[in-house]
DNA sequence: CTTGACTCTGACATTGATGTCAGCCTTTAT
DNA sequence: ATAAAGGCTGACATCAATGTCAGAGTCAAG
């Protein structure tokens, strides 16, 4: 198949899919024309490169198990469990320092409604 | 004073600095050789945006209330007030968005484990 | 007068997946 | 045959604060 019906099927734009290529997640045979000519198989390989973007993978980690994953169930693959526990020791910071924000934020917050209530106090 | 002093109170560098001048939080005075030439009170200035900048606002954002807030109490700054529930806000879906997948990355690598462990069972 | 430490401006790099455009070729439908 | 639709490559833009470098001017101490 052709590149737009692959973009079509997995709800992914042209452009990613070449990117996905570039980045050596994907290979398609070319047609004499030059066209990129895709397996059906590979609307699942988008599918699953989809899964792993949206677990905050990189194309680069993705790239690193992919094979390994297509062709096995991941329990077989030894380079995924590092790299997923890599990727939740970082989320986990992530969100500690957001949570730290959202701390300071609320503390300014409240501060500015106490001075303004006072205001208001003080005027009445 | 100089940029380098100023830097050095602050902890800020050169390079920050020249760039909170050119996105408007300080005008400092040029000396006649061209020099930029800092009042003693931007240190408190710097000090301020800093501290705006640890809670997650653009110095597009710090450049709307710097000016109020170096002259009154925060309180008195009704254009804040939005810009710290819009930041909490958005803080907020941020956390929400991680916790998602941190939720996702919890489920897969117990799903690693315990298909791990069956095999092992299988082995032995 | 020279050297080193500062300063100035302007510019490019960083990060990573994606959007978008230009210029060109191929296929398909009219 | 022509035009529209789609494919190809290559390149720049995005977002934002900061690092870093180059080339040039300034100042202070020796």
């Amino acid at each position: 198949m052709k590149i737009g019906q692959l973009a079509q099927e997995t709800g992914v734009s042209v452009r990613s899919l070449r990117y996905y290529e570039q980045q050596g997640l994907i290979s398609p045979l070319r047609q004499a024309n030059g066209y990129r000519d895709y397996s059906p198989l590979t609307v699942h390989t988008v599918d699953t490169i989809k899964l792993y973007l949206n677990l905050g993978l990189s194309t680069e980690q993705i790239a690193g198990f992919l094979t390994c994953v297509l062709r096995n169930k991941e329990a077989f693959c030894t380079e995924i469990l590092p790299i997923y526990e890599r990727k939740l020791t970082e989320i986990e910071a992530q969100i500690q320092q957001l949570n730290q924000i959202r701390g300071n934020l609320l503390d300014r917050i409240a501060a500015v409604q106490s001075e303004r209530a006072e205001e208001d106090t003080n005027k009445e």
